[in-house]
DNA sequence: TCAAAGCTTGCGGATTTCGCAGAAGTGGCC
DNA sequence: GGCCACTTCTGCGAAATCCGCAAGCTTTGA
């Protein structure tokens, strides 16, 4: 029954993941292949996914269980906020003078921010914001962020139409 | 054993989805709320997502499925692609001239694009791109968007650091 | 008044999840 | 080589969950 197991296991198999220079974890091909099955569905069972990329039920569910501990994937619903009551959202680019890492924090604890980048574009930061109408965007931007030490100018792109959204990169 | 069950519903909770003018369903209470106990969890159980909703389960499940096959809601694994192996990602900026949806609809077939959204900033359409390296990021701003009729110009925001990424607008 | 939708309760069977014990592979160290 | 600590995988019951289905109820809207 074990016809597609391999007899000795390769190397880059095992060490499913260890701490890398910039401590982020390195992941093997199988914690990958994981992934790509819970990109697809991120209900799909533990099982279904061990006879996809060749493990048991239990160490799939372990390893899942470490990535979701390691912080390295969740497992979420994912909505358009358009379709979901929040009226306005907006990507905000930042010109930073002085520590950018600090005010990336800053914004970072805003419930209303949902996505948080440091570039190396133009802009020194991007962040996604996500409101419930043109007057809570506006106070988000203008009181909140504009008045944050540091911050030398922003430059709003307020979103009309959400056209994509994937996560399904593993499927290339 | 019903004790919070209020005796007679209330009108808001009927009419879990209807067609609005825009084509997109309009959302109750009870499929935010379903929808928000995904996004603390995609895998949490339906009984326990109905106990907190005050919906039973199967009613849950019918609602959950409704909305993953109306494409509401998705639920899957999400990672920050600089930890699983694509070393290059950026924002792509873009001034369109003539028919801004058919450039987004173009982009939106591309698969390293992960993210496109139509503003109403000074771009015209902002694009995000996930690649394995410098080439393949260069090969896919400079040969395959630029290249499109219609791009007037493009302006890029490579990313350095992913500092936040959530999807928790419901716990607000 | 009638049909359609949506929810509830209840049910069993199939499936999945979960915890744990034991086996197997690895790396360090003498 | 040989031993030990550690990690990972497997196998296996027990518990929980998922899933489809049916009957009954209420509300909505034609």
């Amino acid at each position: 029954m074990h016809s597609e197991r391999v007899a000795s296991r390769s190397a880059d198999q095992r060490d499913s993941s260890r701490e890398s220079r910039n401590g982020t974890p390195t992941l093997d091909a199988v914690s990958l292949a994981i992934i790509q099955q819970l990109q697809e569905d991120g209900r799909r069972p533990y099982a279904a996914i061990g006879k996809a990329v060749g493990l048991s039920e239990a160490a799939v569910r372990q390893r899942v269980q470490k990535l979701l501990d390691q912080g390295v994937m969740q497992i979420v619903a994912v909505t358009d906020p358009l379709t979901v009551g929040f009226r306005r959202q907006a990507m905000v680019g930042i010109h930073v003078e002085g520590d950018v890492e600090s005010i990336a924090d800053t914004l970072t604890a805003m419930s209303e921010v949902e996505y948080v980048v440091m570039t190396a574009g133009s802009f020194d930061i991007l962040a996604e914001i996500v409101c419930e109408d043109d007057d809570h965007l506006l106070d988000v931007i203008n009181k909140r962020i504009r008045a944050l030490p540091g911050v030398r100018s922003t430059e709003s792109f307020v979103y009309m139409k959400l056209k994509k959204q994937t996560y399904m990169w593993g499927t290339r």
